[in-house]
RNA sequence: GGGGGUGUAGCUCAGUUGGUUAGAGCGAUCGCCUGUCACGCGAUAGGUCGCGGGUUCGAGUCCCGUCACUCCCGCCA
């Protein structure tokens, strides 16, 4: 039997009652009764009442002890009264006679309760994410995501596919996100870079004939946090698959996503056969290649009232005329909504740097009305074509906005979210999975007017290469897709582009010289001369999967030891200043600001 | 880099129009309590009101600056 226990706090039931067990954990609660003494033993595993009383020469000491204090104790099994039994537990229908007990680790006061539902600052979660990981919630999620991995892993196994690791030190790549730098000691002002991804090496992996690679792969960008993005690393499930098309990749994730996703969410999934929406279309209709499907909401474009004669609200014509454009989100029977509604919605835009967001609901009496601070500026007419293109009827209101497309698109985006919120349109407990597909290939840079990648400039452009018009780069589509569920972006994906010819070409288009992509991507451009297979794969976040199966906002919640949202981690202290000597070794210098 | 929110006891928070000695719950310490499971009861300790400056007879409260945390924009092929 092992020195510290014989079961563990989670297993005993009233068939081991009478016998006597050896139990390890934490103290996670105590109630003292002054001549009785109940302590709550808490493991991995599970919770254990124990008890003991004054007759028992240890109860002195016992009463004494802090919480969160690892004692071992030793004892007899009893059952419970029936009106002791605490359904709540997996032992509640035992309990522990403490016989005696032996401090295996002393705890001191602390910095924050663990036995707790409170929220905490996320401060002293991170300074003492030890004893944060002790709690239930984040303890469970945790263990989801490593049940999660475990899944995938064998899943992906199953599916033939090989798991390799890539090199964590490698070399900086001139494209995407700022590259965390490593010095070289043998090699005096060079620097590694981690990988942003292991984008090139499965892509050489593929070269190299293994056909099907997966990794649970880290990945490492150095570029600012959000509520769902850690700053630094996250994993992504990298995938790569040769001799395949873009269903065939389509194939093998949806599979993978489903079952997953059935294994470990109670949601239900809307559409277990992924909706496939343009990239265009969703720009159009949800002004965001990352909708969230399980709203109704559809944006739709009235640019072309605001040019009419009979519309007066010259504030908005104006501004079309000088090439903006105007979009809109209806709602349906939302006549009967109070006025702070509708300001309500308005205040948020303009708390969004937006100049607000224009609303009126449709009225009838004899002829079709628009009720709302701009009804006015509107003739029947126009109204009926308001109708007509927003799908609306009477009773239904209208929220519209003019800006710039690329403003315009990013306030109606999160409208529509924002609306559907305010009137409960979403269900909370769906699964809205969709393929994003037909990415373009190249995008205008606003700043620099230059032509620039739009995604990832190893993907494959579509159509055949020879009739390719790349006078006009951008429309050119390339086969790069994404997985977005309930808004969230799961995984970005594509075929890759095997033919080295057909890359320097998109590289010029994007302002490389073919000497300057031999040398950014030299070992790629290489191995693609030497036989490559076409190939095509995509990178699910692992993260993200995880935080949307243990439904949580925020991706440190998923995450055992995160840094902050300046990239910093508490308990560990890091990053940190080196000694003089360790910069010396490494022929650097720090300039002081 | 920019915008919003927050910052008061170890933890979670309250603190009115600026006005006496800044409060509560949990935790800690001490005492009482033999069936609790958020046990109960009593007492004690615990505060640079993030920091600095200003206005005022008087600032936790108002103003300016600054720092930290957080959410968002930029950024994330």
């Amino acid at each position: 039997m092992s020195k510290y226990r014989s079961h563990t706090c989670g297993e005993l039931t009233k068939k081991e009652k009478g016998s006597h067990v050896i139990l390890s954990g934490w103290i996670n609660k105590k109630r003292d009764h002054g001549n009785l003494l109940f302590i709550d033993l808490r493991d991995n595993y599970g919770i254990t009442q124990c008890i003991i009383d004054k007759e028992n020469n240890f109860f002195k000491e016992l009463e004494k002890i802090q919480l969160e204090t690892v004692i071992k104790v030793e004892g007899t099994v009893s059952e419970r009264t029936k009106e002791t039994i605490n359904k709540d537990i997996k032992t509640g229908e035992i309990e522990v006679q403490i016989s005696s007990y032996e401090v295996l680790g002393y705890c001191k006061e602390l910095p924050m309760p663990v036995f707790s539902d409170q929220e905490y600052a996320e401060e002293i979660r991170l300074k003492y994410r030890f004893l944060d990981l002790r709690r239930k919630k984040i303890h469970d999620n945790i263990i989801l995501r490593s049940k999660v991995i475990s899944f995938i892993r064998k899943e992906m196994l199953d599916e033939g596919f090989l798991e390799f690791q890539t090199p964590i030190l490698t070399s900086s790549s001139p494209e995407g996100a700022r590259d965390f730098l490593v010095p070289s000691r043998l090699n005096p002002g060079k620097f590694y870079a981690l990988p942003q991804a292991p984008q090139q090496f499965k892509q050489l992996i593929m070269v190299s004939g293994f056909d099907k690679y997966f990794q649970i792969a880290p990945c490492f960008r150095d570029e600012d946090a959000r509520a769902d993005r850690s700053p630094g690393e996250f994993y992504q499930l990298d995938l790569e698959m040769s001799f395949v098309e873009q269903e065939d990749v389509f194939k093998v994730v949806e599979k993978l996503m489903i079952s997953v996703f059935k294994k470990f969410s109670k949601k239900k999934i809307l559409k277990e056969k992924f909706p496939r929406i343009t990239f265009e279309d969703a720009m159009l209709n949800y002004g965001t290649d990352k909708p969230d499907l399980r709203n109704p909401l559809i944006i739709k474009d009235l640019t072309p009232i605001f040019n009419r004669e009979d519309v007066k609200f010259d504030i908005f014509k104006k501004l079309v005329k000088s090439g903006s454009i105007v979009r809109a989100i209806k709602t349906d029977n939302t006549k009967d909504k109070p006025r702070s509604f509708f300001d309500g919605i308005d205040n948020w835009a303009k708390s969004q740097g937006a100049s607000g967001m224009a609303y009126f609901t449709f009225e009838k009496d004899k002829e079709i009305k628009a009720k709302g601070p701009v009804g006015k500026f509107f003739s029947t007419d126009a109204l009926s074509e308001i109708m007509k293109i927003t799908n609306a009827k009477v009773g239904d209101s209208i929220f519209f906005a003019c800006n710039k497309e690329n403003d315009v698109l990013k306030l109606v985006s999160t409208a529509r979210d924002k609306i559907a919120k305010d009137l409960n349109l979403i269900d909370e407990n769906s699964l809205a999975f969709c393929w994003i597909v037909d990415y373009p290939m190249f995008d205008l840079d606003e700043k620099s007017k230059k032509v620039i990648f739009s995604h990832n400039p190893f993907s494959m452009p579509q159509g055949d290469d020879k009739k390719l018009n790349f006078s006009k780069p951008l429309e050119i589509k390339a086969y790069q897709y994404d997985i977005v569920c309930n808004g969230t972006e799961l995984s970005s994906g594509a075929i890759r582009n095997h033919k080295p010819d057909l890359m320097y070409k998109l590289f010029s288009i994007a302002g490389y010289a073919k000497t300057e992509v031999d040398e950014k991507f030299k070992g790629m451009i290489n191995a693609l001369s030497y036989g490559a297979p076409p190939h095509g794969g995509i990178a699910p976040g692992i993260d993200r999967i995880v935080m949307l199966l243990a439904d949580e906002k925020n991706i440190r919640e998923v995450t055992m030891f995160p840094m902050n949202q300046n990239a910093q981690d508490l308990m560990m202290n890091a990053p940190s200043e080196v000694s003089e000597n360790q910069l010396k070794e490494l022929n650097l210098q720090v300039r002081k600001k």
